[in-house]
DNA sequence: CCATAATAGTTACATATGTAACTAATAGCT
DNA sequence: AGCTATTAGTTACATATGTAACTATTATGG
């Protein structure tokens, strides 16, 4: 019987890929706003939605984000201890409170998003404009894909 | 004077968008090795490293899987301890020492390899082959593009 | 050769992150 | 109302990871 193990190919493995691709890019926008502005990761990414669509209480905070809660638990303490967030307690469920930046916290998110915005266009330069569109597609629809992957293991 | 500040749409923003894709990839994957063979991924991937291109030494290891020597030191230690590898110290160079699987180690790699494979190929099924292509050469060039901007911040 | 620098790898410390247990408040059922 | 189940959020503990300092060994320039 002759031997038919697979062979593994990790430079050319799609989950390897992608893996090495958001590591380089998830550092190098690090570098840009953990150095200047203090803040960690998930603590920009409360920000982030929180610029765009507050008032959120922590739960919506973490769907928007694909945060669990304790992960924004942490990142909202933070970001309440240095006022760059407020938080104010539903009267109508004490268990809920809204969130919502600071003026301290819209001035430091103003400063930042023309940043990222900035290494993501020059990141999109090594593609065209119908690659731009292309690769977000494929991205959705492999996301769409890893997420029913996910519920049927 | 308008107000021009931009917006920035965290759902849209590219580097986020690779961060969810590849965070549900990566923790799907690592849901089929990290419970059955208690591989961490750092560990699985210097395996898979050595399964392929042994035997390395540590810092080749590193290069391969772009992981700083610190975290292929600690897989390594761990790897060792549990005889899935092998150290043989050079008797030239003896700063350097050359890693490969053991026995037992290329039997896990084989079990694992066709795990990892039919994971890939069914997260590709959201893809038609030329897409697949597509969209490997587009992580490519973003890659590239990625690196130069690491240098040039 | 000898002093210094460079390299391979490990250890130590500070942070970060995940899992599980916990508190507090509300909803739902009878 | 009163018991139980859910939900929002926090805390605690165990692991994981990054940075920097360290050891051991080899290379290099004078």
């Amino acid at each position: 019987m002759a031997n038919h193990s697979q062979v593994l190919e990790l430079e050319n493995f799609l989950p390897y890929r992608l893996s090495i691709l958001t590591q380089i890019v998830s550092e190098s926008l690090h570098d840009l706003y953990a150095g200047p502005f203090g803040l960690t990761v998930t603590q920009w990414r409360v920000m982030a939605a929180l610029g765009r669509f507050a008032p959120l209480t922590a739960s919506e905070v973490g769907q928007r984000i694909v945060m669990d809660k304790v992960a924004v638990s942490r990142a909202v303490a933070g970001l309440l201890k240095r006022g760059l967030i407020e938080r104010a307690t539903d009267r109508s469920d004490r268990r809920r409170a809204a969130l919502k930046l600071s003026a301290a916290g819209r001035s430091m998110h103003a400063r930042i998003v023309p940043i990222a915005l900035a290494y993501e266009e020059r990141l999109y330069e090594g593609l065209a404009p119908e690659e731009r569109q292309h690769f977000d597609e494929l991205c959705d629809r492999l996301l769409a894909r890893a997420k029913v992957l996910r519920d049927i293991p």
